[in-house]
DNA sequence: AATTGTTAGATTGGATCCAATCGACGGGCA
DNA sequence: TGCCCGTCGATTGGATCCAATCTAACAATT
């Protein structure tokens, strides 16, 4: 069995078989999931045969899937020489960044005067949960969980829909570079919150580019520690 | 020939077969031009079997086209169902317009400092001929490039592309219920270039901005008007 | 020795076939 | 009369098969 079968048997196990309504839904959320994880790691070549054999279906679901997950720009997709894990660069990066600095303070600008005592409430528990998580993995899925909440209450589908993506998408980065990570910030996390339960809408969008800013320079960082 | 078929010859004619590595890729830009230019309306539903006739083909190529079409959010895809033309709501508009005036500001801030005079000229050039140009459609698609050009040296791939695909619905919005169109805001299309000339950030997002409220104040005033 | 042409295996793209699901219609029953 | 349920045609989801393309190794030629 190869290394990408074997990472992910396990994740078929994780994810669980029930509540997809087709194979290929099935297929695109576990691969998705597997990729934003980091379980397969930037540049996996994605074999159809292979996935086919590990999921137990034909290639068929597997192609779909893969189509999908290449419109959100979690794999490349050459013609004839088939799928790959994007790569993690420096431009990605930035471009990353440059997107959820734009949409974030959209989001949160939206959703800011719809937030209720209940969503305040919800958002500090998850902060807490971060305060006592040892694992990387979860305490990313935590900090998406946090902001998304916050931004939950726009109340547009797509741009939260966009902005969880490019979350989602800025964990999987920092997971892959910050490895050992420790803290996500969580002093910001609390005085953007905080500034949210004020309705002071200039304090929690200044809050929230400085936490943009300094993930990103960590970032920049890295990339320039291991020579570009 | 049912009406879809129809519409479809027309558009297989116009974008011409060439210069596609495969039958997904040529199905997905045909479909995906023709969803945008208005060609297929709202609410179509998308027979794999019917478009697998049109484009004379096997259903596969089709069925890859409308899963990626689907990831972009141009088509509604319903597990057993299929395919449907996505609709135009007011809210996806407002939708649409949130991430806009996000993304936007966000591409000509970076873009700015690199835009050359070659680049003013085109957009130049552009300007002039959405002057002499009658059909609304051809308008849309110039529009396109005006603003493109401007964002085009941010140098971010995905914010690039995020924000033309949005700029692109955005038109077939304007298409869809200011049909007869007429004024694109050309006026402030040239206080918008004459800013970027002159280096001034804070006047060309003031101007920016005002072009996406005047955009979209046409697009609530016409769901108003036909009662919500 | 380097480069080019060729060939075989691996892999994806596309076609065809079968199975599963949906929607509409119509008959049975209260 | 009105509601429920089963059947049938239409349509999509998934499997299997064949064709087209790519990659790498090897042979031939300069």
């Amino acid at each position: 069995m190869s290394a990408v079968a074997a990472d992910l048997a396990g994740l078929v196990r994780a994810v669980g078989a029930p509540r997809y309504r087709t194979a290929t839904e099935y297929v695109e959320a576990t691969l998705k999931a597997a990729i934003l994880s980091g379980a397969l790691a930037p540049g996996t070549p994605l074999r159809q045969e292979e996935l086919a054999s590990a999921f137990a279906m034909s290639r068929m679901p597997i192609r779909e899937a893969l189509r999908q997950l290449e419109a959100q720009a979690l794999v490349d997709f050459e013609p004839h020489k088939g799928a790959v894990v994007v790569q993690i660069t420096l431009l990605e990066s930035l471009d990353n960044y440059a997107i959820r600095s734009a949409l974030e303070p959209q989001a949160l600008k939206l959703s800011l005067p719809h937030l209720t005592e209940a969503d305040f409430e919800i958002a500090e528990d998850i902060l807490q949960e971060i305060d006592g998580e040892g694992d990387v993995g979860r305490m990313g899925e935590l900090n998406r969980r946090f902001h998304m909440t916050l931004y939950a209450q726009a109340g547009l589908p797509r741009l939260i829909a966009l902005t969880e993506q490019h979350l989602a998408a800025a964990d999987r980065y920092l997971r892959f570079h910050l490895a050992a990570a420790g803290d996500m910030g969580q002093d910001e996390h609390r005085r953007l919150l905080a500034a949210c339960r004020a309705r002071d809408e200039g304090e929690a969008l200044a809050v929230l580019a400085a936490h943009h800013h300094r993930a990103m320079e960590a970032t920049r960082a890295f990339f320039a520690a291991r020579g570009q």
